[in-house]
DNA sequence: CAATGGTATATCGCATACTATTTTCGGGCA
DNA sequence: TGCCCGAAAATAGTATGCGATATACCATTG
């Protein structure tokens, strides 16, 4: 696993080890790869990376601050559970979070900011029309992850990129119907269009059908007026 | 730095001293006692507690994640810098997540739930009457989080621990006058008798007043309809 | 004198080895 | 048979050392 010459001649930055772990087990995780509540041992992944256990426990410290493991002192680390109620504060978090991104998409009104907003729905679809069911998901997160991105608060950015992990863990555990899928997809491209439309109600009334769906009420979200039916009535 | 029998003898389970070391910078950090930019070099600080670089490494990425520290590869950490843009875009994060969390507790209108909170405000209230800043701002962040604790949703009370190390962080490097702080500390008792009457939206309205203050325009909220003025005025 | 290059030093990344704790499991005992 | 206890195995926590890389400083050159 060490550097070739030609990696290092043409300045190539590695990333290190730690890094390479990191996003290796949390894909592990997020394909479903490894499951809730599988046990995580350091001394076994590092053989199987062929590393030490020094940067494997770097990335399950990180992946832990992720939300993604769960680290037993002295003991041994797993893959979390999410129970019902703890995936019902996630989707309510989360409502919040994309209540105040596309809020601020919606101020900007900025073409260039949707544009990948734009793209990641295309590509959901796409991959969603292909059966593609984990492709699917990864543009969803994209989708979402560009909106934080494009709100222009760098912050917000930062902390949904993180807080996304956790939803992502959600996505593939709930197996959620193909049917409600198709749903969703469609939901990306209202959600755009009622963005450049500027219906800053709508939006938000569409978010909460997007989020929250089928959790059951829990949340202290008022209820924007002239619900979300159909789009493009504008 | 060994254990003692006694505390063996008890069970009492002691800290690792990655968690011991974590704990110490971070309270250095949110004390002004290191300042933002400041080098942390591993090697100092292993020999000053008088460990290995091994549990360092482990704090420091700890407080990397925690937005405290930025790694630099290969070479130093330090203590990260907030500039003016990013204490806005923090600022308006912060306000949405308070506003999630004390409508939650507007909700929940449960007297037990905000006895937290009086409790804090009294404190911050008592050191700022002591002159003791750095324990005012203690407790104005006990306020906060136990705000977010009592929202009733775990995830919203981890993001929002997590996040309120930068809050602190910007409430040192901020030097916010005295009297300024004065009008905070009499805003956390209005801002619980605002809960306890039910006002969601005058509670939305003073938390915009106290944690925007003078940062200057750039949120995406509305402004509620009749505004902060006073409170007990119900 | 500025810019460039090179060398020394500072510092981190990772591997290895050791220690302490937890977990597991089997055997003795009620 | 079921339970408790103790030993052994499994596992994480920490220390130490070496090699790699970044930074800083100085010399050299135009």
């Amino acid at each position: 696993m060490a550097l070739s010459p030609t990696e290092r001649a043409i300045g190539l930055m590695r990333q290190s080890y730690a890094d390479q772990v990191y996003n290796h087990i949390k894909a592990m995780i997020l394909s479903g790869n490894l499951r809730q509540g599988d046990k995580i041992v350091e001394d076994k992944i590092a053989k199987r990376f062929g590393v030490s256990r020094t940067p494997i426990r770097e990335a399950l410290t990180r992946l832990q601050l992720y939300g993604l493991v769960h680290l037993q002192p002295r003991s041994y680390a797993e893959v979390v559970t999410i129970d019902s109620s703890e995936a019902r504060d996630i989707a309510d978090v989360r409502l919040h979070l994309e209540r105040m991104a596309f809020g601020l998409l919606v101020e900007r009104n900025d073409a260039a900011t949707i544009e990948p907003l734009q793209r990641a729905a295309a590509d959901a679809r796409r991959a969603l029309d292909g059966g593609d069911r984990a492709g699917y998901f990864e543009h969803d997160s994209t989708f979402h992850i560009a909106a934080a991105e494009g709100s222009g608060n760098g912050e917000l950015a930062l902390l949904y990129r993180r807080f996304e992990n956790k939803v992502q863990l959600l996505r593939i555990a709930q197996e959620v119907p193909i049917e409600r899928l198709e749903i969703y997809a469609q939901q990306h491209f209202d959600l755009i269009d009622l963005v450049a439309a500027g219906r800053r109600a709508a939006v938000d009334e569409l978010l909460n059908v997007h989020i929250i769906h089928d959790l059951g009420p829990r949340s202290a979200v008022a209820s924007a007026p002239g619900g979300y039916r159909t789009v493009r009535d504008s």
